[in-house]
DNA sequence: CAGACTACATAGGAGAACTATGCATCGTCA
DNA sequence: TGACGATGCATAGTTCTCCTATGTAGTCTG
């Protein structure tokens, strides 16, 4: 016997929880996965603030601290001063952590391609869709808090 | 300056380590996530081995042991002896173990129905879609190794 | 300008994952 | 049939990620 297993919204969760645990495993990021999101964070909001930070990426802004202090001692990322608040400091990736944020997409890209070659164009295209479908709903669920 | 942010596959993967992240904060899962998805592993493939259930999952047999060992004092899966060979057993769901699982599914479902509410309809097509193209993908990554 | 608020850091603990390793059982083959 | 490698699982120890609670320094406001 089975239990239900219907819901849309409860089916894409568990979907991506089990591709995201797939990914973690197969995908070799040299790096901690955490940190990898945590590049591509500040790569995409800009100079951001460690609050800034935390909320995007939906942690607490302990957490992030911590992960900042991290590829920060790394190289990764760099503090300036936040010239309208002394408290604050603004993250922002080197040169490096560029370099590092490239090999991760490159690993990502190399974990994905095996299976994507067996994937028929229209499947291709729907997970093209989805990718954006999944920004978006990220995106728009930082509103609704 | 950003750096390049196109290959298909680099986004997909950054994409749903994003929503993964969201859905575990923001779903109030009442146990922990690894215990989610395992109750759902474990009443998709039906009694199953340590073992079976490990590479199911994409984890390690240690891994998959402990969490087994949890699951199953929680009172929430049972073993039964493998006829066909004594070091192994089968793990199936309790009726507990159901109930919790639709309660999982429940909290998932309520974590984003606020999103889902404002989606259009295209766009829930795509998620919808998006879902399958996943499962199919993971399942089929089984393969590939 | 005192007190409340804000931004970040630190401390401490739980969960989830790994590798390495040990033990019991299974299968096979001399 | 009995020894030996292979297999299935358990345990130990470590790392990483994340949380809440709390402390501290800087900012704002009545």
């Amino acid at each position: 016997m089975t239990t239900s297993q219907s819901d849309p919204g409860a089916r894409l969760l568990s979907a991506v929880s089990r591709l995201n645990r797939w990914a973690t495993r197969h995908a070799d990021l040299q790096i901690p996965p955490a940190q990898a999101r945590l590049l591509s964070l500040i790569d995409s909001i800009g100079p951001a603030r460690i609050g800034e930070l935390a909320e995007a990426d939906h942690c607490s802004q302990p957490t992030m601290s911590t992960q900042v202090q991290r590829v920060e001692s790394a190289g990764w990322a760099s503090r300036t001063d936040d010239p309208s608040d002394r408290r604050a400091s603004m993250i922002e990736l080197t040169d490096e952590g560029r370099d590092v944020l490239n090999e991760v997409r490159a690993a990502r890209h190399r974990a994905v391609a095996d299976v994507f070659a067996t994937l028929t164009p229209a499947e291709t295209a729907a997970v093209d869709q989805a990718t954006t479908v999944i920004e978006k709903f990220v995106a728009r669920s930082e509103s609704t808090k």
